[in-house]
DNA sequence: TTTTTATACATAAGAAAATTATGTATATAT
DNA sequence: ATATATACATAATTTTCTTATGTATAAAAA
């Protein structure tokens, strides 16, 4: 788990990313997804994520339906119309973000 | 300037980054630098700069040196030894997390 | 010449978004 | 029987910002 920290303000819009490709998912699902996806390296946790989902659907991104899978719940997230533009325009931010972060941190150029 | 929160608990390594290749900088230098760098993406705020130095110089990884210049005063920062070192690990750190956010957030794949 | 903008530092109040710790409960594997 | 995995949640605290405010000099513009 490289640096955790620089992470911070990313979280929603991988949310975001990961129910855009994945229709719905629960929460346990998203953190699992993420661990594979990055080998490991950004462990979310549920402090992190169940706040993080409530403040989603309270800004009308997400919607959620409860699901009783054996005898226990599930909360299924997925995108909202509104919340399907945000994403849009939320990735677009970040990859402007990633491209402007690694043009400055690149060691190729010296900053002169 | 797209989606300053991103940048959130990156301020620090954009810092160390710029002394890297700089030698020593003030603080105000270092505002505009990055603004001029990022085509006025990044707007550092002196509210998040200054403590940001201040703390960089307390866990010994700046070295301060004031300098009057004309009836002004100035602060010069530069890397310490550790702070060198550090430096470098941070930036290792930073590509890493570039690497795996281009890859969660990357159109072209599904992530199914 | 007065006023605005730029240069140069700083801190305090408050907000946002995490971490860490804790709690509840079921299902599965050892 | 016990530990681990699944599945949710919240509270206290910490980190790191934003926004607002303060002080002061230098330069540019009205």
């Amino acid at each position: 788990m490289g640096s955790q920290k620089l992470y911070k303000g990313s979280l929603q819009t991988i949310i975001l990313r990961l129910l855009e490709s994945n229709d719905k998912m629960y929460g346990y699902e998203i953190t699992q997804k993420v661990k594979e996806l990055t080998k490991g390296e950004l462990q979310i946790t549920e402090g992190a994520l169940y706040p993080a989902l409530h403040k989603l659907e309270a800004d009308g991104l997400l919607d959620v339906e409860v699901v009783k899978v054996g005898n226990r719940l599930r909360k299924y997230y997925k995108l909202t119309e509104i919340g399907t533009k945000e994403t849009a325009d939320r990735l677009e931010k970040m990859q402007e973000f990633l491209r402007t972060m690694q043009h400055l941190v690149n060691p190729k150029f010296s900053l002169e």
